[in-house]
DNA sequence: ACCCATATATTGGGCATCCAATACGTTTTG
DNA sequence: CAAAACGTATTGGATGCCCAATATATGGGT
């Protein structure tokens, strides 16, 4: 169970720590292409845990319904990718992400 | 209406940031005790808007229920204090947190 | 005492995310 | 070509957080 690629910290159990997918998401999307299951492990590297099927494809089709994310087929997969509003929308979001939560980064994110 | 003591970044919309509320709170409470008003307030300082009754206090309830926080009575007021297990937890959730998004902290967190 | 501001609290409706389970089409494989 | 693996997708139910509106209790000012 050891997951030295992933992150360092157990999930906690204290609280709830649902919301921030579809920005998790987003943010992925600015480093690369990708499809769904490529999505999903990145998550999970991420966070510790893969979001289901019927969380992850609602999502990105939300996504996609609002213009921040467009497809391309290859194969069976279907590549997800930023569009100019999904950019900006995405960097938007991490600033705005940075600094409601800084302080903690600061306390907690220095060295662990 | 300027914010210059809140967050500095606009509230995004090209993604819903709900969720994280009670982690949120929890940490507040790392600082000093707090009844429910001045809890709401700080949450505003942080992320642009105050939570409503409707959130605030069922949140608070459950954090109590789970034995993550404890209450005291001062007259009309109600503090919110954390418990040695709410502590411990919110002290492992913030180097979850820290883990999670450490990266998009190094990328934009920076310099703003 | 009375009124008002403060603070706590509930109701009801909505959305994002969570899960497990299942289904289906495509690509690869043997 | 058939089977297995892969990838996408849906269903149904639960929970956390969102809001507006309303209700109740306490404390302070006059």
């Amino acid at each position: 169970m050891s997951k030295e690629d992933e992150c360092c910290s157990d999930i906690p159990d204290c609280c709830d720590m649902r919301g921030l997918l579809s920005f998790t998401m987003l943010w992925l999307l600015t480093k690369r292409d990708m499809y769904g299951q490529e999505l999903a492990e990145e998550i999970e590297k991420m966070r510790g845990t893969k979001p289901n099927p019927g969380t992850l494809y609602p999502a990105l089709q939300e996504l996609e319904k609002r213009g921040l994310v467009e497809t391309r087929k290859e194969g069976r997969r279907k590549y997800y990718l930023l569009t100019d509003s999904g950019r900006r929308g995405v960097g938007e979001a991490c600033e705005y992400f940075c600094n409601v939560y800084s302080e903690i980064f600061r306390e907690y994110g220095g060295d662990g």
